[in-house]
DNA sequence: TCTGGGGTCCTAGGACCC
DNA sequence: TCTGGGGTCCTAGGACCC
């Protein structure tokens, strides 16, 4: 059956999300509008996500990992890299490692994966692409030549649409090409970013293999498209709120403060616009969020109508020490408790067992987005089904 | 009925300090 | 009227990835 996993297209969500290996011939891309998917095939079957499941697959399938080794890198909720450095007694064979991993996903889980196995975790990656679905490749250093130089240069990770405009018009169009180029011209044309580029085409990559935990994670942010454009100041208002809610709580289940806030926005012609504030405080409240975001945001809007409304924090730290005994302040004691409480029933009850009074008949969702497992938020899913 | 959501890293310009 | 550099921090925006 030709078809995509697709968002709602009269909330304004109507992209492809993941496809069948049955759309290839129609060259339906992850990520285009569903209108544009369908004018490629007319009678394109669209389901939709089941955003829950994908999240249990996800942590289901790193369980498998952590079995092998406890060094593994999340990169997204599909992806991750597992390190084996120093275990070379306890798997001599790689490939069949790999093999045996893969074969437990398909059995236990019931879905497939691909594999790429190197030395980095650029080339690992880059091998990972080479066999889909179900596929076990390698592309260690002494494969580069044969394996990696003849890729099409969009094909290298880190060229994107732009950087790739870049490279052919100097003439570069395969990963060969980019590798055996003088790299002082392409520090001047494409600078630090250019220099990282020619050292991944020449397969040139060290950084190790993290991993992934909440005291290493940069920022935490939500954002969504609303289904319609807003162009009262209290809507908006409304809108960050609920936003700011599954943001602070993300923040507090993850044991940290913040000590940045953007707000983010995307007008109705698509122009987006921000603002960031660096504070000498940090914190992790839902009342000092969303004042600060309400702030933020009334310093930027013209009064343009809105598409799409963000909040992220950042400059994370830790929030062993709580504001209180620094500030001694009563409020921020009371405001953290009560936090506390709404979060536990919401873990206990489900999103929508606490819902302030300001989102009742108000056509907004309180807790719109976030850990609910609720029906937004899906990430795109690159690889094929 | 056109075009989602969650991340990371980098750049460039201005403020400010010495 | 004019004139330095070096350094750091902050902010807005852009590029990439999934």
């Amino acid at each position: 059956m030709v078809a995509v996993v697709g968002g709602d297209e009269k909330s304004r969500h109507g992209i492809v999300l993941a496809k069948s290996m049955l759309t290839k011939p129609y060259n339906i891309q992850t990520g285009e509008s569903l209108m544009e998917a369908k004018l490629k095939y007319r009678d394109l079957v669209v389901v939709p996500p089941k955003y829950d499941v994908f999240v249990k697959s996800s942590k289901a399938m790193n369980e498998i990992f952590s079995q092998y080794t406890p060094i593994i890198q999340k990169y997204s909720i599909d992806e991750s890299w597992l390190d084996f450095t120093g275990m070379e007694n306890q798997y001599p064979a790689p490939i069949e490692l790999a093999n045996e991993i893969k074969d437990r996903i398909k059995n236990e889980l019931g879905f497939t994966v691909s594999v790429g196995i190197s030395s980095s975790k650029l080339l690992s990656k880059m091998a990972s692409e080479f066999k889909k679905p179900d596929g076990v490749s390698t592309l260690y250093p002494s494969e580069i030549k044969t394996k990696l130089f003849p890729l099409d240069i969009r094909e290298l990770f880190g060229v994107g649409k732009k950087t790739e405009k870049k490279l052919r018009d100097m003439n570069i169009n395969f990963i060969s090409e980019l590798a055996n180029y003088d790299i002082t011209i392409i520090k001047q044309r494409l600078k630090s970013y250019g220099v990282m580029l020619w050292h991944y085409a020449n397969g040139i990559e060290h950084s190790p293999v993290k991993k992934s935990n909440s005291l290493n994670m940069k920022g935490i942010g939500n954002s969504t498209t609303a289904s319609f454009d807003v162009v009262k100041r209290s809507e908006a208002h409304l809108i960050l709120l609920s936003i700011v809610e599954s943001v602070a709580m993300r923040l507090r289940d993850s044991e940290n403060n913040c000590r940045l806030v953007e707000v983010s926005y995307v007008d109705k012609n698509f122009i987006g616009y921000s603002r960031q504030r660096k504070f000498p405080f940090s914190t992790d409240s839902t009342k000092k969020i969303a004042e600060i975001a309400y702030m933020l945001f009334d310093e930027i809007w013209k009064g343009e109508p809105i598409r799409k409304f963000g909040v992220r924090v950042s400059e994370l730290c830790t929030n062993e020490f709580t504001q209180s005994t620094l500030y001694d302040d009563k409020d921020i004691d009371t405001q953290n408790k009560v936090d506390n409480v709404i979060d536990n029933l919401r873990l206990r009850f489900g999103s929508k067992a606490v819902t302030r009074a300001s989102f009742i008949h108000s056509g907004v969702r309180g807790l719109s987005i976030g850990m609910g497992g609720g029906e937004e938020g899906y990430p795109l899913m690159s690889s094929q089904l």
